[in-house]
DNA sequence: CTTGAGCTTCCAGTGACTGGAAGCCTTATG
DNA sequence: CATAAGGCTTCCAGTCACTGGAAGCTCAAG
């Protein structure tokens, strides 16, 4: 396979394959012409890759989780650590938005949002504690 | 003031409010000594920009309601429509988070995290669509 | 006079791509 | 068989918003 055809059956861009490849999460084999020749084990990590990924693993914590995934003799705990750890980041992520989220909606509720100047959100921006 | 006073009482750090100045949301004057040499002012923009940035607004949308700030002839309507644009993005992502969290959670929840190999995260990210 | 803190500029790196240029390779069509 | 289109290659630069560090100037205290 081209690395066109992985891209399109993986959902991981030819860019972000090669970027890969750079970072070392994939070593694709190479045909005489130069062209990458990716195995149905290329294909599959890169699936695995984009679902990873798409759940919001870092590129490391991908890493990781590959190098688990290719380990039979891993131990699930390992795989559960990294994934508690990265729960645990969303939830704080979350956290963060959503008081950002009732600060910034009691401000546009403030706020006419008509022709005149006076407005509740650049006050509270410019209030000097 | 020196850029270290201005730092402590803006809570924006020395390194940040530089490039603040490279890119042009600020300008303060210069000592005869080369020293940046800040006004009531550029604190007061500092402090705006700090909050703003906290509220998560990008630095192009913080450059804008500086403007705003600046501008008495604005309209509300204006920063209103700044300020529910960036809390669509904020919805939007506190989504995707959640989401991401819900699959993250139910996988952790399946996987027993012993010392055996088999594991419900990695055969999820591993399934082929 | 020296020491240490604070200031300056400039350069490089972060994370995870993404866009684009220049050029080789392959395939389809006239 | 020539050519054109599309796919592949590498390399370089840019994104966003800083952050760290090096080299060197300035200032206040002892």
């Amino acid at each position: 396979m081209n690395i066109g055809d992985v891209a399109k059956r993986s959902g991981v861009p030819a860019k972000t394959i090669r970027y890969y490849e750079e970072i070392g999460l994939i070593r694709p084999r190479r045909s005489e012409n130069g062209y990458r020749a990716f195995a149905d084990s290329d294909l599959h990590k890169l699936a695995f890759l984009g679902r990873a990924r798409a759940l919001g693993f870092s590129i490391e914590e991908c890493r990781t989780l590959l190098a688990l995934y290719e380990d039979d003799g891993r131990e699930s705990a390992q795989v559960k650590a990294v994934a508690e750890s990265h729960l645990a980041e969303i939830d704080a992520k979350i956290a963060q938005l959503q008081a950002m989220r009732e600060t910034l909606a009691r401000l546009v509720r403030a706020c006419h949002g008509d022709d005149r100047p006076d407005c509740p959100i650049l006050a509270d921006l410019a209030h000097l504690d």
